[in-house]
DNA sequence: AGCGTCAAGAGGGTAT
DNA sequence: ATACCCTCTTGACGCT
């Protein structure tokens, strides 16, 4: 995966076009289903640049966001606190990763090691079955 | 139909 | 007590 484009074709249909997403998740339809809301790309890219700034929001940020974005400031702090959870995951798969390849050089080095062990316990023991051996007399 | 992704809910922990 | 965070879970939706 990585860290792909989160938007498809669906960056269209996000909110509906009027602006109002709060409106749109919850129950909107007095169904009792609440619709899915998808940020918007502009959205969406805004938040993650003061992401990249940084990662938790300052107590001024959250409301200036949401007012700026049109969303409600507790979107605004779901979509941060998602977004750490994207990033650790992220990086619990790539520190795994990581590990896995350590694991496979060490297994291969222990696998020469063993190599190198095996040989030169049979040279030993090949030299003490020549000393060994009874000396021929004259 | 099954899967992946994402927004949001729920519940628990911590600092102030 | 309340504001914020983390983690896990849920539900909607698009894709294959």
């Amino acid at each position: 995966m990585g860290e792909e484009a989160p938007f498809d074709t669906r960056l269209a249909l996000a909110v509906g076009g009027d602006g109002d997403a709060a409106a749109k998740t919850t129950d909107a339809d007095g169904t009792g289903t609440r619709k899915k809301l998808r940020l918007t790309k502009e959205q969406w890219d805004f938040l993650d640049n003061r992401y990249r700034e940084n990662s938790s929001l300052t107590p001024m940020q959250k409301p200036e966001l949401a007012d700026l974005l049109n969303l409600r400031p507790r979107q605004v702090e779901v979509w941060f606190q998602n977004r750490r959870a994207r990033t650790k995951l992220k990086q619990k798969e790539l520190d795994c990763e990581f590990l896995k390849k350590c694991c496979e050089s060490l297994t291969e080095e222990n696998r020469q090691l063993k190599e190198e062990l095996q040989e030169l316990r049979s040279v030993n023991s090949r030299q003490r079955l020549s000393c060994d051996s009874p000396r021929q007399r004259h």
